[in-house]
DNA sequence: TCCCGTTGGTTCATTATTATCACCAGTGGT
DNA sequence: ACCACTGGTGATAATAATGAACCAACGGGA
């Protein structure tokens, strides 16, 4: 973790939908680290494109260089088009946000949400990092993953983003057993107060794991009736999705959708 | 240049829509790193989710943290989305290949293209790099540029991507010239053999360069007739441009544009 | 007006990080 | 069996990063 291209990268994941650009010292603050390394760093990386200067103010803020490189990206590999057709019509048809995220890193990476048009709604911020062990994303995604990546992440402390997030590491094993023998995870404001999530994983076509899509809806608003639909439309949509980014679920979740049962 | 940070971050410009997926040695060998190096520099990228390593093969590519970038800076600052729309006019007028570029570090990153659907047509790579002093998009950026910009640029040693290319510094300087005369540049093969282009810039909020839209065909069927045709598109998709993304042209384009006549 | 707390940016001696080499194990082709 | 690759790893030498102190400039507030 000491090495300085690490403390670099880290830098960039302060810049948000919520706060775009950043100051020097700002950023210093924020990061820990010195402000005359973190002018250095700020420099290579506008060099690179990543980050850039705006004119007149002394802030920094995402460069072109991300745009150049996510174009290069999704036209080798073309998923988040695909993933964004999938969210909309989640949303329209059950009424909810849906978003997807992949896995990025040791976290996730939200790369697409679709809001439904209610009044009452989950709103994510675009381009969002969500935790592993509190969000039902993450736990499916954990849940499918192998073991050694598992053992790392819960070899780190887990933070309490809720009241309700848990943070005992032999406990959130015991919930992933779980979750690998349903197929899907649910959270219950684990992440984020008065949120509910259910989350289905996706897959590459080497068998791994490579994201999830999820619905959010208020907590409160969560019925069994809507739990049921919600599930049985991940389902129907995540094996869609597979189908067309060419990804082979595993063994084990493809029992898990074959013993599905509303119940 | 001999930061650590600046080699690792120049390896990701070795991915490209062309090659999206390198090893671990081919990478060390095309970059001049060593392979334990690179190596390391890797695994910290693919722990902050820029880079990945596929499942099976024991190759890298972009990970989804770009994408995740990408959205981020896109949501705050709508660009791409804007610039596409315009390409895909001018494309659809003027019957030939349309493309975008923003400045990133010291060369212009391809943001956006549109090609035209005859047979013959301009094909650009998504996420291209464009040099600056060999491209028509180049020119343009560089003659509206702050001087210490350009010195810094025409500072280092010019490739000659084809024999036309001008690499002496004195008679680029000349061009830029003519160019912040004319309001806009021309390129005939300098960058790539028989492929003419024209390029308009366009301006951010403070009346500095951000980019430029460009205009490309092969160089055989540019006649006068369809210079002027494409200038004109250029400079009303600009002023367009410049409109939508809030820009402020510089007195001295904007006093190039109103001289500007046919000729 | 002065003062004070900011800001972005720079410098340089110290030190900790990084590069390099040699090595290992696995793989695919001949 | 061999060879030429591949991805990956460790220990030491050398380099590059660090961080405190220091500027100049800006914006209030009294």
């Amino acid at each position: 973790m000491s090495s300085t291209v690490a403390k670099a990268l880290s830098l960039l994941d302060y810049f948000s939908e919520a706060e775009p650009e950043i100051g020097l010292s700002e950023l210093a603050r924020r990061s820990g680290v010195d402000k005359a390394t973190v002018h250095r760093m700020l420099g290579v990386m506008c060099d690179y494109g990543l980050l850039e200067k705006r004119g007149d103010a002394r802030l920094y803020r995402l460069g072109a260089g991300v745009l150049r490189l996510a174009r290069v990206r999704e036209t080798a590999f073309p998923v988040t088009s695909i993933f964004q057709q999938v969210l909309e019509m989640l949303s329209a048809e059950l009424g909810e946000t849906a978003h997807a995220s992949l896995i990025s890193g040791h976290a996730l990476a939200t790369i697409g949400v679709s809001e439904s048009n209610r009044g009452s709604r989950v709103s994510l911020l675009a381009g969002e990092i969500l935790p592993m062990h509190s969000t039902a994303s993450g736990l499916v995604v954990m849940a499918f993953s192998k073991p050694e990546l598992v053992d790392r992440l819960l070899g780190e402390p887990l933070a309490a983003k809720t009241s309700r997030t848990i943070t005992d590491p032999s406990i959130l094993r015991a919930r992933l057993q779980e979750v690998a023998l349903t197929g899907y995870a649910e959270s219950d404001q684990t992440n984020e107060d008065d949120v509910y999530g259910i989350a289905m994983p996706v897959f590459d076509s080497d068998g791994a794991v490579t994201g999830a899509i999820a619905v959010a809806t208020p907590a409160h608003r969560m019925t069994n009736d809507l739990r049921q639909q919600v599930i049985a439309a991940l389902f129907r949509e995540a094996e869609k999705l597979n189908y067309s980014l060419g990804g082979r679920p595993p063994a084990a979740f493809r029992t898990a959708a074959s013993r599905y049962r509303p119940d």
